[in-house]
DNA sequence: CTATTCCCTATTAGTCCGATAGGCTTAAAG
DNA sequence: CTTTAAGCCTATCGGACTAATAGGGAATAG
C-alpha cells in the first residue's frame, strides 16, 4: 500500500494539471474537493514545489500551477519523492543500493532474480505513464502489445 | 522495500525446498548459513508452519520440511503472509477492499487505473512464480513472450 | 491595509519493524 | 530414564515512520 501522503499528492497533481493553462488552484480548493486535511496537503504541495514539479504564487488569488508539463511527470517520479526507493530489495535499487546481509551470492540469489522481474514489470508502468497520460487516458501500451519501433 | 521478515522467510523456504526429500533442516542451521538472528527466524518459521506451508518435527534431529510441494507455493502467497495485502491502493485489494476517502468516483479514478496496471504487472510475476520455479531456474515466461495455449 | 494564500517548523499519538528474551514442550540418543 | 537438541509460545522494547494537528510568519492582490 502506498501512503496517504503519496495518494494525496497524485490527487492534487491531477487536479492542478487538469486546470486550464495559467489558472492557479489553491490548496484549500483541492482539500475541499477531495476531503484531504488542509494543513497536511499544504506540506505535500510544498514538497512537490521543492521537487521542481509545481510552481506557486502567494497572496490573494495565489495558488499552484504545473512547473513542468504534466506529460513529463511520471508516476514513478512522484512516488519516489514520498516513498523513497521503489525497489523491493535494497540490492535492486540503483539510487540506494545496499547489499543484503543475508545474501551469500548476489549473482545467484533466487530472491533477487524473481523480485527483479516483478520490479521490472512494475516499473514498466510506473516510470512510463505520466500524469498527462492519465488525464487524457492515453491508452496504455503494455509491453506485450507494444510495437517496438526502436530498431527501424 | 519488503520487510526483513519476508526476505528471511524466502531465504528459509528456498533452503528447505532445496534439501533432499525427507531430510529436515533446523532453524539454527539456516540462521547460521544466512546470518539471520536465530530467535527471529524461529518466529518466521512458525508463521510458515501455521500457514500450512511447512511441517516441523520437534526434539533431537528435528527440523523443518515442506508440507506442500515447493512448486505450489508462489512468491505472492508468502509475501501476503508477512506483508498483508500487496495492492498499492485499498480500493484495488480483493481480500481487503476499502474505499479511498479522497476518491470522488472510483470508476473514473485515474490513480486507481494507473496503479491497477502496475499491480497487474507485478502480480503477473509474483502470483505465477513459485519457490520451485526459482530453484530450478525455470525460465520466466513473461506475458509478452508467452504463447497462450488456453484457446486451442 | 487587510484579507487571502502560501511557507515553515514543531509536536504528537499511534502503529509497525526488527529484534531480544525467557522459558516450556517434545523427542531422539545414550 | 536422563540428557540434550530441537521446536513452540508469549512478552517486551527501542526506534522509525505515518498521518496528522498546530501555530504562526511572509508575500501579495485588491
Amino acid at each position: 500500500m502506498i501512503s496517504n501522503k503519496a495518494r494525496y499528492a497524485f490527487r492534487a497533481l491531477l487536479a492542478i494539471a487538469a486546470t486550464p493553462e495559467g489558472e492557479a488552484v489553491t490548496s484549500a480548493e483541492i482539500a475541499r474537493r477531495y476531503n484531504i486535511p488542509h494543513k497536511f496537503l499544504e506540506q505535500i504541495l510544498l514538497d512537490l514545489r521543492k521537487a521542481g514539479i509545481l510552481d506557486s504564487k502567494r497572496g490573494k488569488s495565489g495558488g499552484y500551477v504545473m512547473l513542468r508539463p504534466s506529460d513529463t511527470v511520471s508516476f514513478g517520479e512522484v512516488l519516489r519523492i514520498f516513498e523513497g526507493p521503489l525497489a523491493p530489495l535494497p540490492c535492486l535499487s540503483r539510487q540506494a543500493y545496499r547489499r543484503c546481509e543475508d545474501c551469500v551470492s548476489e549473482a545467484q540469489c533466487e530472491i533477487r532474480r524473481e523480485f527483479g522481474r516483478a520490479y521490472d514489470a512494475s516499473r514498466a508502468v510506473l516510470d512510463t505513464r505520466t500524469i498527462g497520460d492519465a488525464l487524457s487516458d492515453t491508452p496504455y501500451n503494455a509491453p506485450w502489445h507494444r510495437e517496438d519501433r526502436r530498431a527501424s
